[in-house]
DNA sequence: CAGCATCCCGAAAGATACTG
DNA sequence: CAGTATCTTTCGGGATGCTG
């Protein structure tokens, strides 16, 4: 069955709920972050220098709006929380895999002028 | 032969000269319009709407500095100017497409809690 | 440890008007 | 047509200190 073609209209407005759910410096790395296995506040911060506590805990909180992050408290003392991936999260990390790679390329475009 | 690993910190560093060129609301819907046919100032401004002339200009300029559009200038009366896309842009366009469906997808997901 | 409260600033972006 | 000039507003993000 074929797929209605996609307008273009619904192509920059679709492009631009990507870029508005993404957008930022930090959000990826954060999920890069958590996906390299700092599920904890403080090692997420260490992973992303120089990011603040503040904007971290803003980011984080946007990220679980968008269902890539899941949050969870463990009652103890002291409390502990976890940050962890959701399955959805998986279907960005193709586009981040990308974008690592082409940052790493562009920078040999861009210094070998 | 194998590619070295690539460390932590270079895959945020990476992500993050990535994030950077694409940063922003309208680099990329820019470059789409582009692709998809407008070619000239004001095309691309009504393709990208509400892009204001003064920001769609210094946009132009930093795709120019990254090497993803050519500004032409031909010397008529009144002056023509045409944006075109750089082979290197081709680069992008996998993670452009990959955003486009996955704002798509997205707004389902959202859409559907 | 995992944040929140405040204060603050520069850059991104909008509004409007104007020029070669 | 293809922008530039000015002015203003918004907002992402930094600095610092504090709390349960």
């Amino acid at each position: 069955m074929k797929e209605r073609e996609i307008s273009d209209k619904e192509i920059i407005n679709y492009l631009q709920d990507t870029l508005y759910v993404i957008n930022g410096k930090w959000k990826l790395p954060v999920l890069m972050a958590i996906k390299r296995g700092s599920t904890r506040f403080r090692e997420i911060q260490r992973y992303v220098p120089p990011i603040t506590s503040r904007v971290l805990s803003s980011e984080l909180k946007l990220l679980e709006q968008n269902k890539l992050v899941t949050r969870k408290v463990y009652d103890e003392i002291p409390v502990l929380v976890e940050y962890t991936l959701t399955t959805y999260s998986e279907t960005l990390f193709p586009i981040i895999e990308l974008m690592v790679y082409w940052g790493k390329d562009h920078r040999k475009v861009i210094a070998g002028k």
